[in-house]
DNA sequence: TTGTTATCGAACACATTGTACAATAAAAGT
DNA sequence: ACTTTTATTGTACAATGTGTTCGATAACAA
């Protein structure tokens, strides 16, 4: 790709982030993204149709990046772990969004983090899916496998959104112990 | 209220549902709403500052509803049931909302129901906080309350949605079922 | 009946959207 | 170094939506 055009698209991608940590989406113009990146308007069209599209393009680079590195990082530590246990796994992703690389915890906290939070719920899900063996549900309960994975999916999701409006006090090892705890 | 306010505000409300359905609420105008609802302009206006108000307004007039009837069966039923059990409250929710009295099973399944599945979990949260013995936590577990709380109250949410999104083939009962199975 | 109040329709200023085009600057190919 | 291609820019533009104003009309309450 053109050096302009990662530039250019970088730039308008910091500007949105910067500005949906401050406003609701809906209230957000095109008018502040370009000025805030210093980008002509024909530009931004140039890069993304709509508003909705620039959202969506920012929901898949990021959410690409924190859970590919977790599946890569899941890869390296496996002779460490000697296992893909849940605790790992959860561990791992926690650990990674409190690092906090992409700015990606401003946009979970944000007022309007609904598009957020689905995106996560997909991509957790999407993990699940590959690899069952990991949150095996207790064989006595006649629960449909969808709905299970489901629960699990969305109650990673709340737990880290509770960690998150509570001001992250507690370690990601606690928070993985609740979230066991309650699964 | 003037007979003529309740109307056109009844209509606004009408229109708005129907809509909303079909449509994405960023992409619902006013213009739209006021055509659905045969009401002018200023008169739209005069009842809603902003589209956020009335969409707002329309929240609370349904939960507050469909959470003050559960409140009173529960009340009615007291004696029939003996104790108010999870089970009962829970059927008694899940029975409200199969019925579908107020149109609100279209808001909970349409593409936009952040909104919506928002002030379900905040009334499920204040209806538990009132009556906290009715999901005690194991006693041997070390979760803040607060935690607690915010995950049944979510997981019954997901709980629902996942059995709109599904088709509600199952019955309450089975879904209740389900949901204390997890909890 | 009389006074009050909600609604109506039309008009209005204003903001935002998405597109078009010619000029300019940066990148890539030769 | 020269040329060609491509991205960016600024401006202008039509189209749409927002929220307000105002006088006229109709429904309401006393």
């Amino acid at each position: 790709m053109d050096r302009r055009q990662k530039k250019t698209r970088e730039a308008i991608f910091n500007a949105f982030t910067k500005l949906l940590a401050k406003k609701h989406y809906n209230q957000i113009t095109v008018g502040e993204i370009i000025e805030e990146a210093n980008v002509g308007r024909a530009t931004f069209y140039a890069h993304f149709e709509t508003k909705d599209f620039l959202l969506k393009e920012l929901c898949e680079e990021l959410f690409c990046h924190i859970f590919d590195a977790t599946k890569a990082d899941g890869e390296k530590h496996h002779h460490i772990f000697e296992c893909d246990a849940p605790t790992s796994i959860i561990l791992h992703l926690l650990q990674h969004l409190q690092k906090n690389d992409n700015g990606i915890l401003e946009l979970l906290a944000c007022e309007n983090n609904d598009l957020f939070l689905r995106y996560f719920k997909e991509n957790f899900k999407d993990l699940i899916k590959k690899q069952p063996q990991i949150f095996e549900k207790k064989k006595n309960t006649e629960l449909p496998d969808d709905y299970w994975i489901n629960h699990i999916s969305s109650s990673f999701v709340e737990t880290v959104k509770w960690w998150i409006d509570n001001g992250m006090k507690e370690s990601p090892e606690a928070l993985s112990e609740y979230f066991l705890a309650v699964i």
